[in-house]
DNA sequence: AATGGATCGTCTGTTTCAGACTATTGAGGA
DNA sequence: TCCTCAATAGTCTGAAACAGACGATCCATT
């Protein structure tokens, strides 16, 4: 996260994850506090402690911290998807409840998707001409297709069981 | 999960999560055994204690579980779908890494959710004919659907970077 | 009798997490 | 000038989630 955008402020981090990776996976800012403060210790990061009477600290990544990070970049990923839907459970329990409920459950998921692709196409429209950021939209993409595999699976949910 | 099979033990629930929420949703075991005595406490279930000298647990739910879990069911939800996927991340510092080791990560993943896939279809076969568990096989095909979309996107990514 | 696999369950320590809380800064209006 | 409010910057706490080692027991084979 760092290193994308140069020397960073954990707050600058919270606003730059929040609308990057923390639409699909999101955390407690708190931890984007913490977490440099460990790296710092590590090595991976240095402090730039500047003005403001000593809040306000900036980060920048190492060489170390880099190589690191690159080092990791090249690891095989073993850990598999994971996909935390509430929605997806009470799916499960589909047998045991109110067909209603079931509907509006749909109903609502529709929704949300639909609205969480339109914010997702938004980003990839404002960046679209934005030369170098084109390789950080890649991710989106990925987000994107989820989404609308998402939608598509409720929409034709909905269909099914609608009278 | 309790009330879907009828009265079951922790040992049954972890292996009945294991190949149904559990693919997507994955948790410690160590749940399984404590989360049955908090409900039992909240009177959400019953224990019908039996033999084996005290060990194996079998745990029903109670009138009351079963209005609280069909409430649940019908709340609206609003917790987004949540991805969390250490691939997609490292898509994220693609323009740190090695294109080498991006494209061996496409690869990768395309491998991983081939294989998926097959399982999943191959669960969808073997249940396909057996009556009564037909609903339960449908968070089932969203999870399919999730995957296929990722894979389309990998394999897309991987087209777009060779060569 | 010994092995080993499936069953059954506990325990420990670490991370993650939600969210309340505190401060500071700077811009704009009364 | 003073006030207020939003944005900025960060700490703290307690609760859940989590990984994974560990301890038992049962049962079928060798």
């Amino acid at each position: 996260m760092v290193a994308m955008r140069g020397p960073s402020t954990s707050y600058e981090l919270k606003r730059a994850v929040g609308h990057s990776v923390g639409y699909f996976w999101p955390f407690p800012h708190a931890q984007l506090y913490s977490e440099p403060k460990r790296l710092v210790e590590l090595g991976l990061l240095d402090v730039i402690a500047e003005e403001h009477g000593r809040r306000k600290q900036t980060y920048t990544i190492t060489e170390e911290g880099l190589s690191e990070l690159r080092l990791w970049l090249g690891e095989p990923t073993t850990e598999q998807l994971q996909v935390r839907d509430v929605a997806e459970l009470k799916l499960f329990f589909g047998e045991l409840a109110d067909a209603k409920d079931m509907l509006e459950l749909a109903r609502e998921q529709v929704r949300q998707h639909q609205q969480r692709i339109a914010v997702y196409e938004q980003m990839q429209l404002r960046f679209a001409g934005v030369p170098g950021v084109a390789t950080r939209m890649v991710p989106l993409r990925l987000g994107l297709q989820l989404e609308r595999a998402a939608l598509q699976f409720w929409v034709e949910f909905e269909a099914e069981n609608t009278g």
